[in-house]
DNA sequence: CATGAATGAGCATTCATTCAT
DNA sequence: AATGAATGAATGCTCATTCAT
């Protein structure tokens, strides 16, 4: 009986959060009132109150799940591929997270070059709770690992790190959404011969 | 006597830029409104819409000068220092800079990340018009040329600059704007040798 | 067994009557939600309109059992000192009732200036029903017996002792609320004084 | 020229008081909204916000129009007759002001009795700018001297003063407008005489 | 009796833009 | 060219009230 009604909870604030990921991916965030959000969504407007307390908390919400379902779909193809050297290992998972975002370029768009990273970070630094971090946490401290394991300390793995994921996110916002440099696939040799020159000791 | 005439509206023109320039760093481009704008720049709110047609025209104005300025200023300063090395010469033109934008985080700040290559990348690739993209042309030309008399073809070339260019833009910003990431000076050797590495033939 | 239901239900009003007494005094009426009130009394919303119509019902409720509080406590204390002077023992009254503003000025500030009185004298004619304005009832009498016996017609009497209300009601309220006029100590002398002057006959 | 427009203002802006009077005397503050105010003055809601800064900056200027009025009016009447009593003087001043509440129960609706004399006491004491004051800072000065002159001090005599305001004002709020205690005709005998005995020295 | 999710009208306020002067 | 008064659509958010469970 309750488990009926937290069910129905969960879908509408789910509609809620698909409704605001269609609207701001078409028209961007500050472009998207709250009205519309709720009409796409079929609820009244003070629902959307009742399960965020305002725009910029379904932003967050929004553009965490997005990148938890890249980074987790991302992760879970490339693992079928079982490559021995560890850099080509990277550079599948990055060429599956680039595909992703050429099939969506929609989250790409919702995600923004601004704030993928700083979110990511945050809620892995935190291990902030909903559990959706816990494969994040696993994937950074896997590749910190390894960036250890080659002689980098914490701190510059860490910026490595940051600066593999900032570039990939900018070549593929610059050509998926913004339709400059040319065809992303015009543009991989080029980012996966830098990201390998990066991370290889 | 028309010069004068000329003369005021250009002040006039600079002080609507000035004052936005202002704002948009102390308080976004959105939460600035045209009001403001006018104010403080001493004119009334109808003369604004004699200058520029909306809001986001003078945001792209503004943005273009402030890179501008930055690249412009690095430049000159980097050739006070000739070294043999082409490669040294990329670096010390970075870190030329990252020291301008620590000066002003505000220019950052407006320059915002999603923003500053895409605009820099038209206006050079166009060659629009008001001449102040004459010197980045060049500038770009020189690089270029650099990297093809290294073998790499021109659309490679371009494809490179294009990354380190968001590369040092992503890391100054987490670290000046966001303050993520801990002090730019920290990040400045792992930032210096990858981008050795990703010129280096 | 019924007793009990009864009880927890009585306890249930007690608790949203105080709840709301505690914010009407911190925040203001209209301030005050119904949300904040259920909250801080600890039933559900909608538990709310079981025990009353709207929140001005409330308001009203919480008035009345302020003002009675507030008058049956001076009323108890000041029986203790016998004075032979029928004006003096007005005068303690009053004296008891400012002590006890002074202690609770949260009562004053929800009582309000506009309100007592009227609530205060509606009850007392009516004789509404819940069995508090009992001891009021008998209060008015008195006094309007003493002011009878000293030549007063009944109406003219009535209008004194209003006359009287209201005034120790504002000069309280403007000294103990709005802070205006110095401490209420020092307005006390003048208060009494006049008040003297208005029922000696 | 530039008249002609400030005439228009100053004419708009009384419309938009003259709105607020009356709404707020129908309905009361915090019932009325600005769309209403602002559709009764025959302006666009946008317009409100030309000349206030927000609806409580109006309804103090409602206010204070209002009791200066009042005061003025009634002050102005009194002055033809010349009594050689202090005292009389006082109560015929006071006997205009009633009956110019007799006319007018909603300006006592709108001043309502909170707010007056606070109000009042302050621009007094400010002097704050408008003008209008001017003529309460004077009346109020002749009376606090009369006091004086018969040997209260300055502070009893401001307590005395504010007394006498506020009996006055309760008595009118209530039978004026609550309709409670009878018509106001009948308590004006008892007022009158409490209002003499008080100032009697 | 009790709950609390859902509602949607309502509100104060902002602001880009226009246009008569 | 310059002004700034006027506009009114738009927005984020609140809240008393209802009602299915």
């Amino acid at each position: 009986m309750v488990d009926k009604i937290q069910d129905k909870k969960k879908q509408k604030k789910e509609r809620l959060e698909q409704a605001a990921y269609d609207l701001f991916s078409e028209q961007g965030f500050s472009e998207t009132s709250i009205d519309q959000i709720a009409r796409r969504a079929g609820v009244a407007k003070g629902t959307f109150y009742l399960y965020f307390p305002d725009k910029e908390a379904l932003l967050n919400q929004v553009i965490f799940k997005c990148s938890s379902r890249i980074f987790k779909e991302a992760m879970q193809e490339s693992r079928f591929k079982q490559l021995d050297d560890w850099v080509e290992r990277v550079i599948v998972l990055i060429d599956y997270v680039i595909e992703l975002f050429k099939e969506r370029p929609n989250d790409l768009k919702v995600i923004n070059k601004n704030l993928s990273w700083s979110m990511v970070g945050d809620q892995v630094e935190k291990g902030d709770g909903e559990g959706v971090d816990q494969e994040f946490a696993e994937l950074l401290s896997y590749y910190l690992e390894q960036l250890e394991g080659r002689g980098y300390e914490r701190k510059a793995a860490f910026q490595l790190i940051f600066m593999v994921v900032e570039l990939v996110g900018a070549v593929c916002y610059s050509s998926l959404v913004l339709g400059q440099l040319g065809p992303i696939d015009e543009l991989k040799p080029m980012l996966f011969e830098t990201v390998r020159k990066m991370i290889r000791n």
